[in-house]
DNA sequence: CCCGGGCTAGGGTGTTCGCCCTATAGGCAG
DNA sequence: CTGCCTATAGGGCGAACACCCTAGCCCGGG
């Protein structure tokens, strides 16, 4: 029911690992066990679908409890981590090194969303009464400036500057 | 600099004004002033790009406060907000009839997976060594079962459901 | 024992994408 | 005035997608 995750080197598989027990397990709870408290790193275990954190520092007695939380369908983080959770929950997207959607002109930045959300180039031009050809122009050019090559690139670079909701 | 949201009626318009405001003017920053707290909205408007969010209820003198927070570049949440927040990290996923990952079989959620983060069937095959084919029949099967019809849709689909990150 | 579901694989067809060009009109800055 | 950027629009082309079929193989449940 409950897996304790311990990310003793957390680049290199226990993300990976949470991501795929919240996949193919949906039923199980991963609470993760570490010595590291940065605060991008809690936003990504969060985001592989972790249920509970806990800084080695302060486990103590905390674990028994946690457990007891999550197989009450709870969740649970130390301080430590509720202290780094709530300190900026703007700052969600991690240190990856987007491009801001700044270097694009308003009319990429309408064209990015509409495309995110799901439309064709063809819904596209009809939304924004141009040709299709110019929504393509544009989709082209914003791809360049972002140096991404396919939708879902796109799609996951909109929700990243919540330009869209997921 | 900073826009006053007042959300009075907040299935209307107040969040995507501010999904657009954070979408075109990405320095000017957005402070939700409503009465309603529930954890749903809050959670709606942080990932509309709001920085800040109070309760009338509990507004007084924190609304000068909040502001000279946003403009510093923080955040700003009344204390009954910050309960909310903490209280449910995980259950980020708003009310959204999605169709649960479980009525997908492993090897669909394997596909999708791999679509999302931005695989073409030709490399779906090779990742899994399947012939493309059958990858792409994997891909009509599932997105039948989900009744969506497009990349972006299995994207957020798989976003929201945790199977990979934005 | 057979039936169903899951995984595999192929044929075929129309649409869309990704990307390469060119080109014109308007606006704003040097 | 002269560039530069933006928005507009088009031609063309190979690849990929979305969706329609059929069909064999294996495995577990009724």
């Amino acid at each position: 029911d409950i897996v304790i995750m311990d990310l003793t080197m957390p680049e290199l598989n226990g993300l990976d690992a949470t991501r795929r027990i919240c996949r193919d397990l949906p039923n199980t709870h991963v609470l993760i066990l570490t010595m590291h408290d940065s605060e991008q790193l809690i936003h990504e275990v969060l985001s592989a679908g972790a249920k509970g954190y806990i800084l080695k520092s302060d486990a103590g007695s905390n674990i028994p409890t946690a457990i007891g939380r999550l197989l009450e369908g709870h969740t649970f983080f130390t301080s430590a981590a509720e202290e780094l959770l709530l300190k900026a929950p703007g700052a969600f997207r991690s240190g990856r090194d987007d491009m801001s959607p700044e270097a694009l002109t308003p009319r990429e930045r309408e064209i990015i969303q509409l495309i995110a959300e799901g439309n064709s180039n063809k819904e596209v031009a009809s939304a924004l009464g141009i040709s299709v050809k110019t929504a393509d122009t544009h989709r082209t050019n914003l791809m360049r400036k972002l140096a991404i090559h396919s939708v879902s690139e796109i799609v996951r670079y909109a929700i990243r500057n919540k330009m869209i909701q997921a």
